[in-house]
DNA sequence: GCCAGTACGTA
DNA sequence: CGTACGTACTGGCC
């Protein structure tokens, strides 16, 4: 064994690659004219190209089988008869793909009398030999007896893209045999794909529970005897296919194949090649791009990414985790007590000033309290961190860390109740002196292993957030990319939970890749606590996000009751009658067309039917939507085939949509608890607005009777009895109000009418009680309107208005509401003057498209940065009522809790007993959660489900 | 298998 | 040619 060369050798199964491609991929949308199909070519391409870029190698060969068959077949004469048997289409692209690897430069070894698996394994050998750290890429289990510490098998998983890295700690996890062992394992179970029948009966698990009695298929056999039952009985019937089959799965590890792993490198694309042949093909320029960017060049042998980033950060070059940082030293603890030792030896480390520690909320509208800082603080903190799936629900955590700058203490779950009643002490003393990354997921986690923790210090995804609203970052790594600049050469971070490391690494791995992830998090929070402190955002996240996190946490945990036979009765209902439509529909346009698909419908009613159209897409297509086929409906009265087949169609758009978004909630249900528990996204919306996902419940149908019905199945679960529904009534136009010290407005709030009549009585100067319903209605959508930079155009539009009467309301409008008006001009011009607007509590949002040069693009910066104070203002608003209820809500020692939050509503499951005290408790929560020119007004509803909680 | 486009649900 | 979101489905890819 050589010095190892910190290269990565990637060794392709060329066969398993083509039969992914073939599979994945439509053969019928991927021939030429000719009729030659190119779905593997295509798919291995793009395949091939994806997995260059995940893993960077330096050196690459492709392996294939060759035709006429191997010592295997006459072991073994219907060795592989399934692949034998692989369709004509999939036969005549393997001389392509071959052709095409040429012509990349990529070089591909075939070889008489051997499979590709033999030539992977010499390849994968010598590799190993010559110090490479080697990958292997292949769909076949076979390869597992390959892996060791320096052979990885990329083997795909159902989506291509997420490849599992397996390593000899995954392959004991996933089979419990070593890798060495799995031919044995493989042997007694068979393998179905490639028509090797096992022992009847056994599959993993009994295989891998006799090889670990006896140490392997040699011993299983000589005590074959001693095995009982059934599966003994099987065993003994079989055992000559046994051993065969073990002869057959060795991969022969020492072909001559003539070639040195050196000259496997890749880089230079013979370009006039790749041209004939993808002109051959009739692949288009986009392949021929991507393809000439991963092969010609993109990947070097010299000066690769990790490479550089080593280089440049003079760290070791062998650590692909290596990114500059300086990682802490790892201590895996034990014992309660090697816990407390650590902590006490390591509390030196730590230094945050008393004022943070103690730091109280006291009043949402003491403008004093905004000044708290986190200074240098956050550099000498502790970090906490957890590691596990953090989806609500459903939670389990795998390791628990808390770290300093130089030491990090790794609990592994499991643990001991005296080490967990140890770190719940040390969460309860130290809550305020800690750094996490994701204050609410880390809850998950830690709820999963019993714990709790009070708000953090800092929180450096929040931080992240209240930095740049607009920047989304789905895990720490990019995160640390975006902020940090570091780039993280390694398998991507999953988006749920905090991190949720897979089966896929060594426990050395982990834990590297474990303090690496600390190491990050220090970072992040001495990078952006500057930035937060400059801009006066501390208190934001201190008094705002923070606590905000704690309430959604415990709302994700409680999730939503569901009555599932109403949803299921739903579901049934909506889907007969969308396939009734769908009939119908059908019958007039002659034929069975796809009614989701907008390409179909353009063609038979714009072509066909010969309809005219109405607007077209951004695509330049004719828009097939719902006011378009509206308009097309009431305009085809005399034309019955239209009329009847665009009736039908709007009818089924309806309920199909229905139907699925109630098969959405149906896949969404606990089983366990029959609840639905969404994930509240707090770091989305660049607003400041919470999102909910997976599912969305925030956007429940309400609109109309039809959709509202779906509410119903939302319930209160066992001991509960009612749901309350409590919302704003017109937020955002009171904080118009309040922010424009319009005198006008703020009497038409203050007055307690109805308050669009009150304002289209001022608009229209006529006494309120002769305001028709027209004008009321306008003067609503007006209302709306303004906050979103609504122009005459779209105002007219919606209510069917000419253009020029929607000009003439909006100048009225701003001459009773001039202040209004003004308001609205200065916060498009203070943000183009700051580059960012301002919420009433300092949220921040950035607006470099203001000086854009394209009209489209500017317009639309000065639509949304009209739109941010005002939208992110409600939000703020909505966060403080959730804490001040959340809060109310404990001290008064009731078991009612805040279930669904929908951006102006809260949605309460509540208690037996306790309807009329709650009801006080968050009307109150909510109404007085900021002091403003007008008074904010709540209107609750109690019912037994979400839609009778309306009111 | 992956991605963009279209459509549509909410506040 | 009104802001802010999340999800489902189709069809191009060739």
């Amino acid at each position: 064994m050589t010095e190892p060369t910190n290269e990565t050798l990637l060794v392709v199964d060329g066969h398993s690659l083509a039969f992914r491609a073939f599979y994945a991929l439509p053969v019928e949308n991927f021939s030429t004219a000719a009729g030659q199909a190119t779905n593997a070519v295509w798919g291995f391409a793009t395949m091939l190209s994806q997995v260059i870029e995940a893993e960077k190698p330096d050196h690459l060969g492709v392996a294939f089988d060759m035709k006429g068959g191997t010592f295997r077949n006459d072991m073994l004469p219907q060795y592989k008869g399934t692949r034998e048997a692989a369709p004509e289409e999939l036969l005549t692209q393997l001389p392509l793909i071959q052709r095409m690897l040429k012509a990349l430069g990529v070089t591909y070894i075939e070889k008489q009398g051997y499979e590709g698996d033999d030539i992977i394994a010499t390849l994968a050998t010598m590799g190993d030999d010559a110090g490479y750290h080697t990958l292997v890429l292949s769909g076949d289990r076979d390869a597992f007896q390959l892996v060791d510490d320096n052979v990885t098998v990329l083997y795909p998983g159902h989506h291509f893209k997420d490849l599992k890295h397996m390593t000899p700690q995954s392959i004991v996890d996933k089979y419990k045999v070593t890798p060495a062992q799995y031919p044995d394992l493989a042997a007694l179970r068979g393998e179905t794909a490639d028509n090797i029948p096992g022992v009847p009966g056994v599959g993993d698990g009994y295989a891998a529970k006799w090889i670990n009695q006896y140490g392997s298929l040699d011993a299983i056999c000589e005590h074959a005897d001693e095995v009982t039952g059934k599966k003994g009985e099987a065993l003994r019937a079989n055992i000559d296919q046994v051993k065969l089959n073990r002869k057959v799965n060795a991969l022969v590890r020492d072909v001559d194949l003539g070639v040195d792993i050196e000259d496997l490198t890749f880089g230079s694309v013979d370009v006039a090649q790749i041209d004939a042949l993808f002109k051959e093909l009739e692949f288009g320029p986009r392949t021929k791009t991507r393809v000439m960017k991963i092969f010609n060049g993109g990947v070097s042998p010299a000066g690769t990414a990790q490479g550089a980033a080593a280089a440049q950060s003079g760290g070791p070059a062998e650590d692909k985790l290596d990114s500059g940082l300086d990682t802490p030293k790892i201590t895996v603890i034990e014992s309660a007590a090697q816990f407390e030792q650590w902590v006490e030896a390591h509390r030196h480390e730590i230094n945050v000033p008393d004022d943070i520690v103690d730091f109280p909320v006291s009043d949402y509208s003491n403008e004093a309290e905004r000044h708290i800082m986190c200074g240098d603080a956050v550099g000498h903190a502790w970090t906490v961190t957890a590691w596990g799936d953090a989806r609500p629900g459903r939670a389990h955590v795998q390791a628990c860390a808390v770290a300093t700058a130089s030491s990090a203490a790794i609990i592994e779950a499991p643990m001991a109740s005296s080490v967990q009643t140890a770190l719940d002490r040390f969460l309860k003393a130290e809550h305020f002196r800690t750094i996490v990354h994701g204050y609410k997921e880390l809850l998950h986690l830690l709820s999963a292993a019993g714990l709790g923790m009070a708000l953090p210090m800092f929180d450096t995804k929040l931080g992240g957030y209240l930095a740049q609203p607009d920047f989304h970052a789905d895990n720490l790594n990019q995160a640390a990319e975006h902020f940090l600049d570091i780039h993280v050469v390694d398998a991507e971070q999953p988006a749920q939970g905090v991190l949720d490391f897979d089966d896929e690494h060594t426990e050395e791995d982990l834990n590297e890749r474990r303090v690496h992830d600390l190491a990050v998090i220090r970072e992040l929070a001495v990078t952006l606590g500057p930035v937060i402190d400059e801009r006066r955002q501390y208190w934001l996240m201190r008094a705002i996000e923070l606590p905000v996190s704690r309430v959604l946490h415990g709302m994700e945990q409680s999730g939503a009751k569901i009555d599932r036979s109403r949803l299921t009765d739903m579901r049934d209902r909506f889907a007969a009658d969308a396939r009734q439509a769908q009939e119908m529909a059908w019958q007039y346009a002659g034929g069975e067309i796809n009614l989701q698909s907008p390409k179909q419908l353009q063609k038979v009613l714009f072509v066909d039917m010969g309809l005219k159209p109405t607007k077209r897409t951004k695509n330049g297509s004719y828009t097939t939507n719902a006011a378009a086929l509206q308009n097309l409906y009431i305009h085809s009265v005399d034309n019955e085939q239209a009329n009847g087949f665009l009736g039908a169609l709007l009818r089924h758009r309806e309920t199909n949509k229905l139907k699925q978004i109630v098969q959405t909630l149906i896949d969404a249900t606990n089983k366990a608890d029959e609840r639905i528990h969404t994930t509240f996204e707090q770091t989305v919306a660049a607003t400041g607005r919470l999102s909910s996902v997976d599912p969305n419940l925030q956007n429940i149908p309400n609109r109309n009777a039809v959709g509202r019905e779906i509410r119903s199945v939302f319930v209160p679960g066992e001991g509960y009895e009612a749901l309350m529904s409590c919302d704003y009534s017109q937020v955002e136009l009171r904080i118009m109000a309040d922010l424009s010290g319009d005198e006008a407005l703020i009497e038409a709030f203050r007055s307690g009418a109805d308050f669009h009549k009150y304002v289209a009585s001022m608009v229209y100067g006529v006494p309120v009680d002769q305001i028709t319903g027209d004008q009321r209605s306008h003067v609503k959508a007006m209302s709306y309107g303004l906050a979103y930079g609504l122009s005459t155009y779209g105002l007219a539009q919606q209510l069917n208005i000419a253009q020029r009467e929607a000009e003439a309301l909006k100048n009225r409008y701003f001459d009773t509401f001039g202040k209004v008006h003004d308001y609205l001009e200065s916060l498009v011009a203070t943000a183009r003057e700051k580059g960012y607007t301002e919420t009433i509590f300092g949220r921040r949002r950035y607006f470099p498209a203001l000086r854009s040069t394209n009209r489209m693009a500017r317009d639309a910066a000065e639509r949304a940065a009209l739109n941010a104070p005002i939208q992110g203002s409600a939000a703020d608003i909505m966060k403080i009522a959730m804490i001040r209820a959340g809060q109310a809500l404990d001290e008064a020692g009731v078991k009612s809790r805040i279930i669904l939050q929908i951006h102006d509503e809260l949605v309460v499951e509540i208690a037996p007993g306790e309807s009329e005290q709650v009801t006080e408790l968050i009307r109150n929560a909510m109404e007085h959660a900021v002091d403003l020119a007008v008074p904010l007004d709540v209107s609750c509803g109690i019912g037994s489900d979400w839609q009778l909680a309306a009111h």
